[in-house]
RNA sequence: GGGCGCGUAGCUCAGGUGGAUAGAGCAUCUGCCUUCUAAGCAGAGGGUCGCAGGUUCGAGUCCUGCCGCGCCUACCA
């Protein structure tokens, strides 16, 4: 409702400028940091006073003066040097929210967001939760807002990564297929593929020896034979379902995974180097240390360097980036091929998940074809995204480069205490860091479902302590639901370019500026709802029992109306989030509705009070928050608990 | 060396396109549970927004220089 409005204003403002004054204003709209200075606010007389050369404040006086009325605005004042501030007509305002006169529009056009892309061979850790935790929360947020959004998480089974655990199971454990199929039908074979990465990656480092081991698995999977690839296919297909069951602990599910193995079976890339050399996108050096490569100049990415990436090495074999400008092509429709499709799972609530297959299965799917694509990668492979986004440019396809984002966000890291609480020993000068890098290969690292279970626990002993009485089922069911609101809104409060130093304490914290506070604020919105039911009441009508008279009674205090005011922008502070990008934008805004709420909560005794009109509004305005606080909670990908 | 990012309260962080008195959580201190759940509420203290210039009616925000920190800069991904 604000957001109708703000955008009402922002035009209204903007076409009678141009008539007036004859000039195109971009007009910007604020919100007063003073509530006494009205709802919203227009500095415009100030970026008029340069081009007219008049004061700024006779011009705000003319445009109050000549504006003529706005549908849903009571007043213009003049205030300061010239700054125009507006009042709203108030029971219009609640009234509009009272009807739900404030549907999300529908947006043609599909959005790729990709998201998750963990190498299948070990274990996810906490940095990955974050990747998938923001891209599930920006799907959401599009989705709320009317957008077509295709959910894409790109498995790379055929990379060094899995190879390198596929060479320690054949050369380093001596394990057969059969016996390795075995093991990945066992619980948390994805942890045992943490310990091993760990190992043969120990192995490379301390002798020469095992170098080979990778060369020789990284053929025969690309070659497709023999044992090693087959070793290949069941780790990476069995890692990919342990991501999947741990993502959907956080209600993240996805519509399709695109394989690598696919890629290069069905000869993406080949169609893609054609492409990249008919256009001159790329050539092959000739002289000097990238003789016999076919790179991408420089130039076409970077101004100031003149290091060409490298896009098919000396041998003959292209670089991931070679396979992403393929991949990237496909996600636009602009490739001319198209993989094949099988469901890989079906989730409780119907909806399927994809995986690509090289050949056909007689299903009718198809993805891809996006107008726009987002990339959630972390923001230490923006090179490798420049050059991609340069590649659909050096094609000719510079509208889709334009709408090829980077979605980057920064590292998770560990802080020094954390690092001590997991028993890893410090370098002096690592504990003077501000926090210590997670890495893989040394399976250094928080794994994503240990840190899940240990706040479901935490949050179970909370439950218990308050509801010592009720079934382990339903406290379970509470406590899961606390833990990954816990851990969503920990990931999510945070910027994306601010590196998280991961720290326990903070993470399991269910107080202050956290999930648990949101919540916490929904339940009892719900609570005050549910005992109106016990004592044999029913929510009145509200349209009929709240006239605009009515509501202009009651919101004529001060504080009703800022309260309703706070609670009714949730519509403006996710398309703000989603023009910048920032989840975070979001998760900030549940917490201000909830503060709002308990502060509201706090000082009005709903079910108490006598006064039948004023009681019906109070209803009115729970139950308004109740639904804002869950549809906000909803976006953020957190359930709320039935109590807590 | 070059590119990108960061530096705001004791700590962790917010601060759309420059705007009215720089905010929040944690921690510290003081109050509030026979009331719809205290995972809560009210209040207090705490700031040369890294430093120095510049742009203008106005700079935490834009520009330049410096200081400190991080990441990237592979025929790995």
């Amino acid at each position: 409702m604000f957001h109708l409005l703000e955008n009402r204003i922002q035009q209204a403002f903007q076409d009678h400028i141009a008539v007036r004054y004859g000039t195109d204003t971009a007009v910007a709209i604020e919100q007063p940091k003073q509530p006494e200075f009205g709802e919203l606010a227009v500095p415009v007389a100030f970026q008029l006073a340069k081009v007219l050369k008049q004061a700024p404040k006779r011009i705000a006086a003319e445009l109050v003066e000549e504006i003529g009325p706005i549908d849903g605005v009571a007043a213009l004042e003049v205030a300061g040097n010239g700054y125009i501030n507006i009042r709203l007509d108030r029971a219009v305002y609640a009234s509009g929210l009272l009807r739900g006169l404030d549907a999300a529009p529908v947006v043609p056009g599909k959005i790729i967001v990709e998201h998750t892309n963990i190498n299948p061979n070990k274990a996810a850790h906490i940095g990955h939760l974050r990747n998938t935790t923001l891209g599930d929360t920006y799907v959401r947020m599009l989705r709320a807002r009317g957008r077509s959004v295709e959910v894409q998480n790109y498995i790379d089974n055929t990379g060094v990564q899995v190879a390198d655990v596929v060479a320690g199971f054949h050369f380093l454990e001596r394990k057969t297929p059969a016996e390795v199929a075995a093991l990945a039908a066992q619980p948390r074979f994805d942890y045992y593929c943490w310990d091993l990465y760990a190992r043969v990656s120990a192995h490379y480092t301390e002798s020469e020896i095992g170098k080979g081991w990778r060369t020789e698995t990284l053929h025969a999977i690309e070659a497709n034979q023999g044992e090693l690839a087959e070793l290949g296919h069941i780790v990476a297909d069995a890692v990919v379902e342990a991501h999947l069951d741990t993502m959907l602990r956080l209600g993240v599910e996805y519509d399709v995974l695109p394989r690598e193995s696919e890629i290069l079976h069905l000869k993406f890339w080949a169609a893609a180097f054609e492409l990249l050399k008919e256009r001159n996108a790329i050539y092959l050096e000739t002289e000097g240390k990238n003789e016999g490569c076919w790179v991408m100049p420089a130039a076409a990415f970077r101004e100031d360097t003149d290091d060409n990436k490298v896009i098919v090495r000396s041998n003959g074999t292209v670089t991931y980036v070679g396979k992403d400008i393929a991949y990237q092509l496909w996600k636009f429709g602009l490739l001319g091929k198209d993989f094949h499709y099988k469901p890989l799972r079906t989730y409780s609530s119907g909806h399927v998940a994809w995986v690509t297959t090289d050949e056909p299965t007689g299903y009718d799917a198809s993805f891809g074809g996006g107008e726009a694509v987002y990339n959630v990668i972390d923001v230490r492979q923006s090179y490798l995204q420049d050059v991609v986004a340069a590649g659909l440019r050096a094609l000719g396809f510079s509208q889709q480069a334009e709408h090829s984002h980077h979605f980057a966000y920064e590292m998770v890291a560990l802080s020094p205490r954390c690092c001590a609480e997991l028993g890893i020993g410090l370098s002096e000068e690592d504990q003077r860091r501000p926090y210590i890098e997670v890495s893989g290969r040394k399976g250094l690292g928080v794994k994503a479902d240990d840190l899940i279970d240990k706040l479901i626990e935490e949050a179970l002993a909370e439950v218990t302590s308050r509801h010592p009485e009720s079934p382990e089922s339903e406290r379970r069911d509470a406590a899961v639901a606390i833990a990954i609101g816990a851990l969503r809104y920990f990931l999510l409060k945070f910027t994306r370019n601010t590196v998280i130093a991961f720290d326990f304490q903070e993470a399991l914290s269910f107080e202050g500026e956290t999930g648990p506070y949101v919540q916490y604020a929904a339940v009892r919105a719900r609570n005050i709802l549910r005992k109106l039911g016990e004592r044999g009441e029913t929510l009145p009508d509200f349209a009929a029992v709240l006239p605009p008279e009515a509501l202009a009674r009651q919101l004529a205090a001060e504080d009703f109306w800022q309260i309703l005011l706070a609670a009714s922008k949730a519509d403006t502070a996710v398309e703000r989030a989603i023009a910048s990008g920032e989840p975070a934008h979001v998760a900030r805004y549940a917490f201000q509705v909830a503060q709002t709420f308990n502060n509201f909560y706090h000082q009005y005794h709903i079910l108490h009070e006598r006064d039948p009109e004023r009681r019906a509004f109070l209803l009115w305005m729970t139950q308004f928050f109740a639904n804002q606080l869950e549809r906000t909670l909803e976006i953020l990908g957190i359930r709320v608990p039935v109590y807590m």
